[in-house]
DNA sequence: CAAGTCGTGGATACTATACATCCACGTTAG
DNA sequence: CTAACGTGGATGTATAGTATCCACGACTTG
């Protein structure tokens, strides 16, 4: 079991997009380069999270992307559905009905044990990403690292 | 993100083996045919479970596999751990040094915000899954097919 | 209006991982 | 001894994620 990477290239962005000052896009070409991201690759990552309505693209010249809501109503949870789903990562495979001690279909009319154990492991932790937005975390950034940004996209994003 | 079916294969024959009677092993055939599983790969997934001490392995004729504790101790964590492995789905890549906004190493000497609310959540899955033992999911199969599994196995063991 | 910038979306290729099988070997009951 | 059974390594296949490219439409600027 392993999340796709694009969750982490996802909620970086977004973090770099809740400190920028609101209302200025940032082009991807400046969101690939600040971590060094493949940037046609970073490009469908984003075209979810608008899809998804976190973001907000802009076209043309001076264009690129924004939040689409203030930082405080977006949590990582919403990234996380939007990059990777919100499917649980378990898939029951119905092996109960398969086989010489194969179950007959009326005696599995509801969700098995098993499979509802994983449902509410999964559900939990949804809520525990459900509970942190951006600006949370835009908070827990280190106030060099984001004086550093805020300068270098100012300075960068006009050219 | 998907979790490997593996898991529900082992689930299902640790399943099994809490239901039969105790010190009875069942061979790795039974259990791939019970549930219609190719024997072979079924054998890998076992074997982890055997190399974490969950199951006990007696080889030669009418050898096989058999809880290595009580079903009240063998949690549904413990199964997955040892199929899966207890390692986080999310894995940082450590962008934050990448690229034209990299950080210094000095400012990433502990885990970031990103990587600890995933860290949180990852714990909170996996105590969802410690809180349910094996016989509990027993209690909830239908008698019926408990039944028909006792019997089943019963003469089929022996053969 | 013309040109250049930027996001969109489809097609394609590569890569890592899980799935699946096979076989040679060691151990044990009968 | 012999047949049944688990162990472990080597190997091949399938699927999902990673990565790139290109044609297109939208927009801003001059
Ligand atoms: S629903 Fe439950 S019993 Fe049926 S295959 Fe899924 S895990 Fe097994
Ligand atoms: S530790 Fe945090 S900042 Fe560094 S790469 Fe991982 S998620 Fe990003």
């Amino acid at each position: 079991m392993k999340l796709s990477e694009g969750v982490e290239w996802g909620l970086h962005c977004a973090l770099l997009l809740a400190e920028a000052p609101a209302g200025v896009p940032l082009p991807r070409r400046v969101l690939a380069e600040h971590y060094g991201l493949p940037e046609a690759y970073l490009a469908k990552h984003l075209q979810a999270l608008t899809r998804a309505g976190l973001l907000h693209a802009t076209p043309g010249p001076s264009g690129g992307f924004r939040l689409a809501r203030p930082a405080g109503e977006i949590t990582v949870l919403d990234v996380l559905d939007a990059i990777e789903g919100p499917a649980s990562p378990f898939v029951c495979q119905e092996i109960r009905q398969q086989g010489t001690g194969a179950a007959r279909p009326e005696e599995c009319t509801r969700p098995c044990a098993i499979a509802s154990v994983m449902v509410r492991a999964h559900q939990a932790w949804r809520e525990s990403l459900r509970a942190v937005t951006l600006d949370q975390l835009v908070n827990r950034v280190p106030q060099a690292l984001r004086k550093r940004n805020r300068a270098k996209l100012g300075t960068d994003a006009p050219s």
